[in-house]
DNA sequence: TGACCATATGCGCACATACTCATATAGTCG
DNA sequence: CGACTATATGAGTATGTGCGCATATGGTCA
């Protein structure tokens, strides 16, 4: 296999790991704090276990980072691209026409979430 | 399901698209040019079934639009932010530390495309 | 209409991966 | 150390999806 096509497996996966509505949960979750993963698995509103799971190919892929505290373990999102993505995936989506009206409102709050305060 | 719950799909779907080596060959193929369908099987080296499935995937994501000639097709992309996205992901990509020499050099070069003569 | 090209699609298989359940590991506190 | 909390992980299952093969559809030209 030749080096372009690493290239395109290496931003297939990169991509892979935001095409996952509970990964997006969680990257949602994370947007503006660090959390420990209890409060990530209350407000993702996924098991312990899947949340760990994802968690830790988030952790691996180097978009969040962690630390332990005590008997926690905190997360953090580092990947600078992450927000600037979501935000021009939303801005894209939300510009077709054929969305009924309630979803296209989410989308608008959560780009709006998205411009925000930076991290 | 909930309004948030729908806008996490379909923003995970979008990157889904994009989360395919084969799909991003055949939108590296069409990145600065429109090609019918044979000429995207020659260029991709995939098959001609499998690069119609895909582009046709493509189409009704609206990442690319189609046009008929004759007996052939044209296709073309029209999502204004696909190359932003993968070259802001190349360069991610890029910075990671952990990667072989050869496959940088591929990602630079690739990113250097993308940043050439804009749609 | 029939032969021929270009493109699309139905079907079945193979493989990846997200999920649940149960359990393991790691830390804290008595 | 033992009980308890927080987090990670192994096993098994189910579902999704990319692929190849064969074939269908749609267009052109004689």
């Amino acid at each position: 296999m030749d080096e372009l096509s690493k290239v395109f497996e290496s931003v297939a996966d990169y991509f892979g790991l935001l095409a996952e509505p509970a990964r997006l949960r969680i990257l949602h979750a994370l947007c503006e704090v660090e959390l420990p993963v209890g409060e990530i698995v209350e407000k993702s509103g996924l098991t312990q276990a899947n949340t760990s799971r994802h968690l830790n190919m988030l952790y691996r892929a180097g978009i969040v980072d962690r630390r332990r505290e005590g008997s926690q373990v905190f997360y953090r999102i580092v990947d600078p691209n992450f927000k600037d993505m979501c935000r021009t995936v939303c801005v894209t989506i939300a510009a077709r026409a054929d969305m009924d009206q309630p979803r296209r409102a989410s989308l608008e709050r959560l780009e709006k979430e998205l411009n925000g305060k930076a991290v």
